[in-house]
DNA sequence: ACTTATATTAGCAGTATTGCTAATTAGCGA
DNA sequence: TCGCTAATTAGCAATACTGCTAATATAAGT
């Protein structure tokens, strides 16, 4: 999962999904790079569970996946907590 | 910096460094990987700022950068929000 | 069925990443 | 200085990633 946000253009993808769904031709015309490219970033992103995927004629909505987000953001607040253990409940003493 | 964290292993050196600063030797005791190897991911690390190193005699102390983590968490929120997350909420009118 | 619009998959080069062993640097003590 | 410990750097093969063009699905309209 961060693999996939390694990438900068999947996090502009994810950047632009924020202000609602968009179609693969929608975010393909947002980069210079040609649209297969785009296409696999996306897929690349569904595969993280990133972003969702849903017909609607014959385009493709994509929307993000904000718990999945949530996920990676508490991940890395885990990564700051200092000099504490791998425990989130405070069953100290007192 | 995402992409420093995009390998597992890397992001467990992180783990491990936020219970307090460690030793290249230290580090590469916790690993199956060859000491070079882990040598070379803190040197990824450090690329990205996500540690820093001090040495100490003949030893090398590595610690976590809290603000940099902080910084990627916040990047991760700032992917989140947005007045606008609309799945199929269109009640922004009042 | 045929065509068009939308999008993905396949295949291919160029590049980057990973992890190893061997060689090298840096500090400390005798 | 020599030897020893701690750690990095160099060089190499294997693998993964990226981005392109060409080919292939899928849905809708005629």
């Amino acid at each position: 999962m961060f693999k996939a946000l390694a990438h900068p253009a999947r996090r502009q993808i994810m950047a632009l999904l924020k202000s609602g769904p968009k179609t693969s031709g929608e975010l393909a015309e947002a980069f210079d790079s040609a649209w297969p490219t785009i296409s696999r970033h996306l897929s690349v992103l569904k595969e993280a569970d990133l972003i969702t995927a849903e017909r609607d004629g014959t385009s493709i909505l994509y929307r993000a996946n904000a718990s999945v987000l949530e996920e990676a953001a508490a991940a890395l607040m885990g990564l700051m907590n200092t000099d504490n253990g791998d425990d989130d409940l405070k069953e100290a003493a007192e």
